[in-house]
DNA sequence: TTTATTTATGCAAGCGCTTACATTTCCTGA
DNA sequence: TCAGGAAATGTAAGCGCTTGCATAAATAAA
């Protein structure tokens, strides 16, 4: 195959127009806005594209129409499914309302986050979807002043300025913990992503020490661990926790996948799970149901999620007022196999 | 926070240009070839870019010179980590050679594929990473006479036109059901993928009947189910086998996803795997290893293919002459705790 | 010093498209 | 039948950038 013709330029707007013998005002207007042209110059436009095989001109379009119909979004990871199945309902919702979808990852880094926000930018993205709350401010500023209408997801805090569709990590998280407690376990464990820089992973952390504080335990006794999600991770901090508290009777994680392999640690130990020690997870992905025992975790609308931050973003490029706020999502307790009653309890 | 402050126009090469007290095109050159201005101009250049904020617009750039530096991937889905390894990976290379990453998803649809396609190119990708052969001719026609360098990975097949960076399926599927036919298999189930619409998946059953055949079996005897891939599919798609076929000792799996779902459902019907049932997949991804016991599959390299297809699709770009081909990476077996001799056979 | 080279900058022509505005064509109703 | 308005189309001015070419400044060679 050759790898590049020598010499086929691409057809252009002035191309088709030639062809069908109208002008280029014509075909454009056919392209963008068909019900201001005849039926019969549609026609005649319409096999002229075809014919020719054009295309517009993506980079031609925005600079003229000062909009792209595109939207960004930057996500922490596309390395394991926690964004994917709220981001493909994202899309769908966006396709749907004649929208492309601009992916790109910051790998949890700061930096990364910050350079892609700009790459989508002046690619022209005409809004964006962010994972969390925590940002440099110059980044809000930045938007702000370039008029990006900007959604935050994945999260829900009242006292933040920032609109966002998401759910109450902290709440979700105190929800879950309560009832490990209530089961009786006194000593917690629990293995957390980077809190310094990831409002999820720290609200599910306090979620867990309000739940503490609030059945009379001492919050400080929650013996933490931080380290990347990843089943590996999840698998190590398990072991080092159990080997530096032997006490512990549960292990609550920042997410599920962190859970999986926290999970396959406890067990590789030879502890029974959930009799020995209960492990807990967050998002409900799908990994979370094919552990056996089924992990026990807190159900994120993730779908629901991701098409209501797209309606949020349309609605705020359509009409010139902002919507109105999105009241947080509620999350449910999925209470399966890895949760029991410590077995000093039973 | 304002979502749009009313009139902050960007600031332009031509504001940039004017503050520093110079021409437009001596900033662009500052921009894209520092080397070819004067240092205390360049300096001078840098401050107004930085005290105005500019970042360049991308439309015109791209409209300008007739590049992006971005290069497009459309790969079949981003809802299981089947593809999220070496995109990654492929990502990295792009990345570490000032080039960004454009990804869009078919969800396994031709058409939807064909438009993404189209998309890229509007938007300007200089070359295109594709998933597998099997598409219309029209399209690589088209890729072709729009000069876009395109290679095909995930797949390798020498009798095909396409440049590619990827495994031979078939040798691998092949490679994997020897071996499970050594063992004493004769009523082998497949569950595989649509094979109508994905080469890989057909390979890989073509792979599998080849090992039949080579072992002196009908190719025929095969017991084929095809379905998405999905782990509720794949369990479901299990006790459909089993259920019209129970002489069946081993179920080869189109990928691990399909794997991990098969597995649960034979576990969940009572089934000892491997003593009652093997089960094999294909990818080995992550989940391979969480489930007990681990899934017997395919090793493919995925980020050492993500790097690769990257490296040619740059070297392409950089030099005029087609890069030499890629030979096809190699796969390993990866023979964990889901595969054994039947019982007969013991 | 003069001329040839090299280096640094400016000028201005587009790149392919959209969209006000102007113009033409086609209906409508009295 | 014809004014008046709506509908369809054309004209042309950019959008923000790159880059070939021309010019000016600086350096080297003679």
């Amino acid at each position: 195959m050759p790898i590049k013709s020598p010499d086929a330029p691409l057809p252009t707007l002035a191309d088709v127009a030639e062809l069908a013998g109208v002008s280029t005002a014509t075909v454009s207007r056919c392209l963008n806005s068909p019900d201001k042209v005849g039926q019969s110059t549609r026609d005649k436009v319409m096999s002229a594209v075809h014919e020719l095989g054009y295309s517009p001109n993506f980079g031609a379009r925005a600079l003229a129409a000062k909009r792209t119909n595109t939207i960004g979004a930057v996500i922490p990871t596309m390395d394991n499914a926690i964004f994917a199945r709220g981001l493909q309902a994202f899309e769908e919702e966006l396709n749907e309302n004649g929208l492309t979808l601009l992916v790109a990852s910051s790998n949890y880094e700061p930096d990364r986050e910050d350079r892609q926000i700009r790459t989508l930018i002046a690619r022209g993205a005409d809004a964006l979807l962010l994972i969390g709350y925590d940002r440099d401010p110059s980044i809000y500023e930045f938007l702000s002043r370039q008029g990006i209408p900007t959604v935050i997801s994945w999260a829900h805090d009242d006292t933040q300025m920032q609109p966002s569709v998401g759910f109450d990590n902290r709440a979700a998280s105190h929800a879950l913990a309560a009832h490990v407690i209530e089961l009786g376990h006194r000593n917690i464990g629990y293995i957390a992503a980077n809190t310094a820089t990831n409002d999820r992973a720290r609200d599910r952390v306090t979620g867990a020490r309000d739940a503490m504080e609030h059945a009379g335990l001492d919050p400080k006794g929650l013996r933490m661990i931080e380290t990347n999600y990843s089943i590996t991770n999840g698998a190590e901090a398990c072991g080092t926790l159990l080997t530096n508290h032997p006490d512990i009777t549960a292990i609550m994680c920042g997410n599920d996948v962190l859970a999986v392999g926290a999970l396959r640690q406890a067990q590789k130990l030879g502890l029974d799970v959930p009799r020995d020690i209960s492990i807990t997870g967050f998002d409900d992905i799908e990994i979370s149901l094919i552990t056996e025992p089924a992990l026990t975790t807190v159900h994120v609308p993730h779908r629901t999620m991701g098409r209501a931050a797209a309606r949020y973003l349309i609605d705020t490029i359509l009409s010139d007022t902002p919507p109105a706020p999105v009241a947080p999502l509620t999350t449910d307790l999925c209470l399966r196999g890895t949760l029991a009653a410590p077995k000093s309890h039973i």
